[in-house]
DNA sequence: CGCCAGGTTAGAG
DNA sequence: CTCTAACATGGC
């Protein structure tokens, strides 16, 4: 007699190299991160998809993810949206060995390439999540950018009990365009960022922004539709695009922390040019946000 | 105390 | 088009 197991497991493979260890690094860089709890192997985080919530405890291997939805019986389609979600996450359908060959026309990064290699670019699925995530950071250092997260995670978002532990979801835009923004000053946001959120949140709940309309829109048109929204530049757009559906060529080449780099990299006793900056990168066309990130790994 | 931090906007020149 | 103050606060 079969006993019918539910699939609530499935492997995925990364398409080239992939780094357990690294990926879990970049994942455990805040202690305030509440949308995601590292252990030693892996990752848990609550995802939801229309009424239905869960945890999915993700095991990193040199291979790729393992995923187990844990904690009830997912739908078809729940587990269809894990898996997706999961790809997008870790960046599992980039085939790196392609960005390691275009890596090898360059000395420095080269080496780079093979002291990092298997790290990925670790994303943000959700387009909304992103732009409200990378308001939340401007102007200010990134462990106060996680502690204003935390509690605007903490007061807005959902929570899954699992095993007596809260597991959060990034509060939903329809809650958020719904709050008068002074509600964010006693967390210290300021009172232009609080209004920039629930900007941004009424134009995704409105209709007028979704994750997957930007999908079909070529990169100026997407660009372009986000910089429409106040609080959203330059660096804002460019950041969420790049996070959220990979474009290669989102980061802006005057950034201080590629200068600093290539500076040290190079032994060069001052930052190189915009110029410069511009030329190198040539080398590697179609993997500038890799460059980039493995650039700001060395620093 | 001063200055910068994964910026952006509005307003002035 | 370019330049600047304002925004709130932490960390060094």
């Amino acid at each position: 007699m079969f006993i019918f197991v539910l699939m609530k497991t499935f492997q995925l493979a990364a398409n080239g190299a992939f780094s357990p260890e690294l990926n879990l690094t970049f994942l455990r860089r805040s202690p305030r991160e509440l949308l995601h709890l590292v252990d030693d192997d892996g990752v848990w985080k609550a995802l939801k998809l229309d009424q239905e919530k869960f945890v999915v405890r993700v095991g990193l291997t040199n291979h790729g993810v393992a995923g187990e939805i844990v904690g009830g019986k997912p739908s078809k389609r729940f587990y269809t949206y894990a898996e997706q979600y999961l790809r997008e996450w870790f960046d599992l359908d980039t085939d790196l060995n392609a960005f390691y060959a275009a890596a090898t026309k360059d000395k420095i990064m080269s080496l780079l390439t093979e002291q990092f290699k298997g790290y990925r670019i670790i994303g943000q699925p959700d387009l909304y999540e992103s732009i409200s995530w990378a308001v939340i950071g401007q102007q200010i250092n990134l462990p106060f950018a996680f502690t204003l997260k935390q509690r605007f995670v903490e007061q807005f978002g959902e929570r899954v009990r699992y095993k007596q532990r809260d597991h959060y979801l990034f509060p939903e835009a329809r809650i958020i365009a719904s709050v008068n923004p002074d509600i964010l000053l006693p967390h210290q946001f300021s009172r232009q960022k609080s209004k920039y959120l629930v900007n941004i949140a009424q134009a995704f709940a409105s209709g007028d922004l979704s994750t997957e309309k930007l999908r079909e829109m070529s990169f100026d048109e997407a660009k372009e539709k986000l910089m429409a929204i106040k609080g959203v530049g330059n660096w804002t757009a460019n950041y969420a695009l790049m996070k959220t559906y990979r474009y290669p060529n989102a980061f802006p080449l005057e950034d201080a922390g590629i200068h600093n780099a290539i500076r040290n990299l190079k032994n060069m006793d001052r930052k190189p040019t915009l110029d410069e900056v511009t030329r190198y990168f040539k080398k590697f066309k179609g993997w500038e946000a890799y460059a980039t990130l493995y650039l700001w790994k060395s620093l």
